[in-house]
DNA sequence: CACTGGTATGACGATACACGCATAACCCCA
DNA sequence: TGGGGTTATGCGTGTATCGTCATACCAGTG
């Protein structure tokens, strides 16, 4: 069972990793677990990760090529949300595999 | 809706990206979706992608501690397979993404 | 228009990591 | 126990990308 898929053509590879690399960044991710919260301006956003501003810019900017992020001017401040919500659910299931992973390591422990 | 959630900590953060980082190589990528046909030995992977022996080892030893791939010896030789269909789902999960990412970008063409 | 506050971008150092080569460690079999 | 085949590891190199500083850009105000 579920043994032979078909294997996805590198383009569709590379789009993946892409993709999940964006996620593979700390800076990245907490920005979008920050926004999800809630629109917020960029000087909150240096405020909460002490990140320069120069550096939040371009993480900003990759997440909005990627679609997971979007902004609004308000006059010359700019207010970033995050968009949809795969993000967490892409988190939600790398959490479950986390804590599963850990309860086996537990039991192993426990029967040793 | 879904505006307000709890920030993960730094630590959580951390694995989480740690995880993604694993998925954001294409080499790495590639070998788990052929493992996901079924178990192979090393050969036929150095054979299918053209990867390096030393690579290849590095990868899986890299996805073993992950849990994402386990192998059994057979005498000399190394059999490795998937295991589990977590990165199945969130490859089908960004594939959606992408999927309806394009078609809005179509749709913005078609009514310009 | 000059001025100010806010944002994006060029340049750069530092670090991380993908790869391959060579070689060591390992396993089976005669 | 030695030899052939298989896998893991030390090392070097090249490249990508993080993160900062300085600076250019851009929108609103006196």
């Amino acid at each position: 069972m579920g043994a032979s898929g078909s294997m996805p053509s590198p383009q569709l590879l590379e789009e993946y990793s892409q993709f999940f690399r964006l996620l593979s960044e700390p800076a990245r991710l907490q920005l979008l677990c920050y926004l999800k919260q809630g629109p917020t301006d960029v000087a909150t956003l240096i405020d909460a990760t002490g990140f320069s501003q120069s550096h939040i810019s371009r993480q900003l900017g990759q997440l909005q090529r990627a679609g997971l992020v979007r902004c609004d001017r308000d006059g010359a401040r700019t207010i970033w949300q995050a968009e949809g919500d795969l993000v967490d659910e892409l988190c939600h299931l790398v959490q479950s595999r986390l804590k599963q992973r850990l309860e086996t390591q537990l039991q192993q422990l426990q029967t040793a």
